[in-house]
This record gives C-alpha cells, sequence and structure tokens, in this order.
DNA sequence: AAGTTGATGTCCGAAAACGGCGAGTCCCGG
DNA sequence: CCGGGACTCGCCGTTTTCGGACATCAACTT
C-alpha cells in the first residue's frame, strides 16, 4: 500500500529521475535507459518519509559529484529476484574508486560460472551511483556495458580517478 | 511478515491440516492431497491471533461435522489470481445441502464459457469445506472430482443430505 | 591486436500442455 | 424409441517447458 513518489535531479551527468517510497529509495534512472522502468502508479513530489528519503538522497549525490562523498547512506529497497539481490548487495562492498570484473563479483557471490547472469543483473541494477555497477568492468579492463550508456560509465570511473590507464578517457581531449 | 502456523484436527473424514496467519484462515488441507500446500515457513502450533483463528475454525468444524453448523463465520484469507478469487469468493454463496455445476458456477462469475478454468480454480481452493467447493458437481449430476479425492466428497454431500439420486451413496449398503 | 567460437547461468516472453467440464455424436442394448 | 456409456472437440485460466538474449571469459585464429 505504500505509495511510490518521484521526482528529477539535475547532476553533471544529466538529469535523473529518483524514487522512493515511505521504506527507502527504489530507483535511480538515467535519461536515456536502456531497461525504462514501469512508472504505473508513480507520484510527482513527494510526502511524508518518502520525501525525507529523496531529499538526503539528492544531498549524498551532489556530495559524490563533487567528489565529497565516497560512500552512502541511506535506506535502499531494490526489488529483484534472490540471485539479483545477491549481486546487487555484493555491488555495495566496492569501494570508492576501485574496479572489479564481472568475473570477480560471480566468484564473491559463490557462483563462478555465472558470469553472464551477473553482467545481466548488473544490467537490470535499480540503483546505479548508490550501488556502483559502473566499478565492474571486462576482465581485460574494457568498460563493455552501461545502462545509462558507456559514456556516464566513463565518466563516473574518471570521477573516482578509476579510469584503467588505456580506456577511452579522452586522454588527449 | 505474518507468521503462519499450523496444526491437525481429526473428523470423520480423515486428520485436517488447518494453517493461519494473524489475519484468517489460510489452507485447509486433506490428508492425501492433490495439490500439496508449499509448508516452508509455516510454524508448528500457534500463537496470538492465529490461535484464535484456529480455535474458533476447530470449532465450526466440529459443529458442521455433526450436522448442527450450516455456515461458517470466519476471518478467510485465501491467496490466488483474479480469476481463483472470484471463483471461490462465488463458491461462498452456494448454500448449506445445495449443489451447483461447474456451468452454473462459470455463468455466475460472468464466464459462462470458462467452465473447465472453473473447475480447475476449484481444484486449487485453499479452504475446501469452509469454501464449499464439494457442492458443485458434473451437470448430469455425476461428482467428477475432487482434490481430497471423490469418497470425502461423497461423504460431505451425505452430510448434508444433497448426494443426488444415483450418486454412488452406498445406497443398499 | 582484433575477431571467432564455445561454455555458461539467469531471466523473460511465447507456446504448448494440462485440468475436478460440457455439448454433441454414435452405438448398442433394453 | 429411450437412455447410458464411450468418444471427440471446443473452451479458458494456469503451469510448465523451451528458446533466445545478455553489460562475459578463455582459448584459439588470423
Amino acid at each position: 500500500m505504500s505509495n511510490v513518489f518521484f521526482e528529477h535531479f539535475d547532476t553533471s551527468i544529466g538529469t535523473l529521475t529518483l524514487a522512493a517510497d515511505a521504506d527507502g529509495l527504489r530507483h535511480i534512472e538515467f535519461p536515456d535507459n536502456r531497461h525504462p522502468v514501469d512508472r504505473e502508479g508513480w507520484i510527482p513530489g513527494a510526502r511524508g518519509a518518502a520525501a525525507d528519503v529523496l531529499r538526503a538522497t539528492r544531498e549524498q549525490l551532489r556530495e559524490y559529484f563533487e567528489g565529497r562523498r565516497h560512500a552512502f547512506d541511506l535506506p535502499l529497497r531494490p526489488q529483484g529476484t534472490a540471485f539479483q539481490m545477491g549481486v546487487w548487495r555484493t555491488l555495495a562492498t566496492i569501494p570508492w574508486g576501485m574496479t572489479w570484473s564481472y568475473r570477480d563479483l560471480a566468484r564473491t557471490i559463490g557462483k563462478p560460472d555465472a558470469v553472464r547472469a551477473v553482467g545481466a543483473a548488473n544490467g537490470r541494477n535499480p540503483l546505479p551511483i548508490v550501488l556502483p555497477c559502473h566499478r565492474v568492468i571486462g576482465a581485460d579492463g574494457s568498460l563493455t556495458g552501461f545502462g545509462g550508456g558507456l559514456p556516464i560509465k566513463s565518466a563516473l570511473l574518471r570521477l573516482e580517478g578509476a579510469l584503467p590507464a588505456q580506456g577511452n578517457g579522452d586522454l588527449f581531449g
């Protein structure tokens, strides 16, 4: 019965859509998301506890983009299958400025061969940035993919000073 | 988060398994149920509001089997698809001692051609006896089927004095 | 280096199978 | 003539099965 409220938030990488209910943050979405979320029943603006969640989220994201915040402290309510939840939970343990390969992630959740499945689950991450799916890259250092588009993945990693040396980071920009 | 409690209850047609949570009755199950219920997480015995529900259920079932009760007054919490819920809701309106055909039932819920679907939904009735699926028989008066086994269906109808004349009710017994 | 290929686990949509039926037919025995 | 049993077919919601699609990786070509 708990309503989902949403609002927009401008950042250096574009306008994000933030959604929350009374229990916590439900979605962070990029402008051109590869797997658009079903916004059925979402209510613009926010009231009650959801408003507090969204306010805190904006605040911490602002600090993150200014380089002043390396970890988030928010009530998170992602929703997915057991496997996906496992992947996302593990995502949260990758420290700021580090990168893992999809294989590292697969091994950590105890299913070393579920490499592609981990990729798929990563692609469905409902809380990008806060759950740092952008810190997962190919075993050879390539950026491979990102729901919000590779340029954004690249920008986030550059912000964290974690771009692998040969990455397409506009070295001669 | 509401726990499901269960216990057993002996009747003239065998030992029933009753399950309830704080909100109401969830399951009534026959010894050899055709579609066994998943008892994952069920807790034996009962505490709190669930205990009250189970106590009232036992009491009213006892009266029913003694022929002294023709209608139940219990908080029911069956769980199923929208279609199934519609069928089960309608079941509750069939009076004691009467029988309907599956076609009657299908017509009443507004889907006159969904006859077999109604049969399937009937077969998944989580609250037999209380929701009197045993009162639904073939259009030609045959008993057709029952999750707990035809002998039990027959016994319940005999108890209600509703066995069609030619039914296998041990006429010469 | 840049492609190719095969193995892999999960998720999702489509398609098929499955029922506690009912009506229609055909057939056979009273 | 009925009436009942055996059979076929249409009906429809649910469950099961199946076949791709993937934010991969390692091994192997060229």
